[in-house]
DNA sequence: ATCAATCATGCAATCGGTTGCACGATCAAT
DNA sequence: ATTGATCGTGCAACCGATTGCATGATTGAT
């Protein structure tokens, strides 16, 4: 087989035990005895079998990222990927492994399995699977939440964007371009952060509150607006839960030739790479998902090494303000 | 600590190795004793540790997914995670991990490492890794392509999309619309797929060949077009690279007021859940992503467990026909 | 009834590291 | 020079499974 800390030992006429020091940095070794292992190592490109080491010092090494997915679509999710890649960094800055599992198809079995297991040191969730049940059989074990769980609970350590401020601004730029009717379309109201946009909306509407709820597609969110728009007396700017709701809300308007932003104006959550390219281009509330993910795992490795106290992150959204709200004319 | 297998095999009134065949059902044993054993499985909560299974059996249980990304983007891409989607699908049924890895900053290190120190008992690459001197340092370690590699072994595994035959299929398309024209918009000339696709471009279009090349950015395609547009007799018909790309063009098409599918036919690669929904909608080559994912998974289970023989897959793609692409008349 | 083949299970080595304890060597202080 | 503290390293147990070999029990054939 490979070339194990035995072999390196040997030709460095040391104990493995030494090796295994020097490896480790933790005890005091003769820079001549160490350099020795450090030439050993190299002439037999020597690499630590990470099994073997996992099962001595009790770690993995590794860190799991659960999905919640049952179909492919939001596994692409723009915000689960640009996160994903935040965490991967600062996990490979400690020399951890990341794995990534979908929990949707067995309840709790995924994650249960990767903790009992030992296959990971700490796992992040999505706030769909937190659950009384799981609760009780994760215990102590090292978790952070990315997004806010539904059923709050102050030991639960959570990182995520702050949904209600984003959608209070959202309605606040459009009050102030000037519109007067302004409606919250799309988004599955199950959905925690679907509930949150929609409480930041309500806190601060004005008028007359009007809430399209969708399946999460496009073609539903379409069909929503166009029923709206068909009103006598329509919404004249629109919040949208997502991206996918405001491409649908666009057909509806280019349809019933409403301009945008002169009849109608758009304020859509989260910034794809192609909200800037469609006509007019899009204001967006903007999350930071670079930062959600990093802010994430570095909570959870905080909470790996120290096994420290709970603690919760809300970040701020931003407002990108483009051509799809900016009334020109009152 | 946790309960292990000695627990197990004590409450049972049995040796722990009963207990470990019992577990693998690698050998005949008394149902009643089987039956003991599963009982006190259930009633210790019984896990095994898949660290010290994975040191004995020399097996870690999981695959490496590599990308090369220096930014999130790419990690969002499309292509990327709904591939990802798949293949974790298919390792989580045979009870493998999925490590992802950005291979980007560690010159091959990342790679190496996962490796030779077991991490991982296979390897998924993207085409960019795939250099005479990672291919010296792998050996024969299981791997697959996901895309085609630029330096063509023989030996190599890989499975892709062909590329070239869905831009055959795209430039045909356009000249049976009566587009006279076409022209190549998008990609960074050196990734091996770009060329595979306007290969295949230039192995069927008929007019003058136009080939605009870009650095992946909408914008940046956005300016190419503008300047083809722009000249006294320009290209009638596009097929882009992506669907960034294309959102450049239409921007383009819109500024210069030139109608869609009338004056500017558009083809692009890559079917973007959006792509239906700007105006009009997009005529796509489309790529069969789950497939892809679930091939490639499949080939490199093939490997790790036959060894067996090198193989590469060739998916074809598909033409989505919308409006961007359908003249009214000639 | 006898013997060989097969079955069920235990024993103990092994996978490749880590780590507490022990011990000789070195060093500083008196 | 003596003594106690500290340093560097080896020994061996241990992490929790797997597996080849051995053994006693059971089975079937003659």
């Amino acid at each position: 087989m490979a070339v194990t800390i035995h072999d390196v030992a040997k030709l460095a006429g040391v104990n493995s035990s030494t090796v295994s020091r020097v490896l480790n940095g933790k005890a005091t070794i003769t820079p001549d005895t160490k350099e020795r292992v450090y030439a050993a190592m190299r002439e037999l490109d020597y690499h630590p079998n990470s099994l073997a080491r996992s099962l001595a010092s009790g770690l993995s090494g590794a860190i799991g990222v659960v999905v919640d997915a049952r179909d492919a679509e939001a596994f692409s999710n723009v915000f689960f990927s640009r996160s994903l890649f935040a965490i991967e960094k600062v996990a490979q800055a400690r020399g951890y492994q990341v794995i990534i599992a979908n929990g949707a198809q067995s309840r709790g079995g995924t994650i249960e399995g990767l903790m009992k297991e030992h296959k990971v040191d700490g796992l992040i969730l999505p706030p769909t699977t937190v659950k009384p049940a799981l609760m009780k059989t994760i215990g102590d074990f090292p978790y952070v939440v990315l997004g806010t769980p539904d059923t709050l609970r102050s030991d639960t350590c959570w990182v995520d964007n702050n949904n209600e401020q984003g959608a209070e601004m959202a309605v606040r730029h459009l009050q102030k371009m000037g519109y007067q009717q302004i409606a919250y379309l799309g988004g599955y109201q199950k959905r925690g952060f679907t509930k949150r946009r929609v409480r930041g909306y309500q806190n601060v509407s004005s008028g007359k509150e009007t809430i399209l709820s969708t399946d999460g597609t496009s073609e539903n969110a379409y069909a929503e607006a166009v029923r709206e728009l068909k009103k006598e007396s329509h919404a004249d700017a629109f919040v949208c839960n997502d991206n996918l709701a405001a491409f649908g809300l666009l057909k509806a308007c280019r349809e019933l030739r409403l301009r945008i932003p002169d009849d109608i104006g758009i304020v859509a959550f989260d910034n794809y790479p192609l909200a800037e390219y469609v006509d007019p281009p899009l204001t967006i509330v903007d999350i930071d998902t670079a930062m959600l993910g990093e802010q994430t795992a570095q909570l959870l490795f905080r909470r790996i090494e120290n096994g420290g106290g709970s603690q919760q992150i809300m970040l701020s959204t931003s407002l990108v303000i483009r051509a799809s709200s900016e009334r020109r004319k009152k």
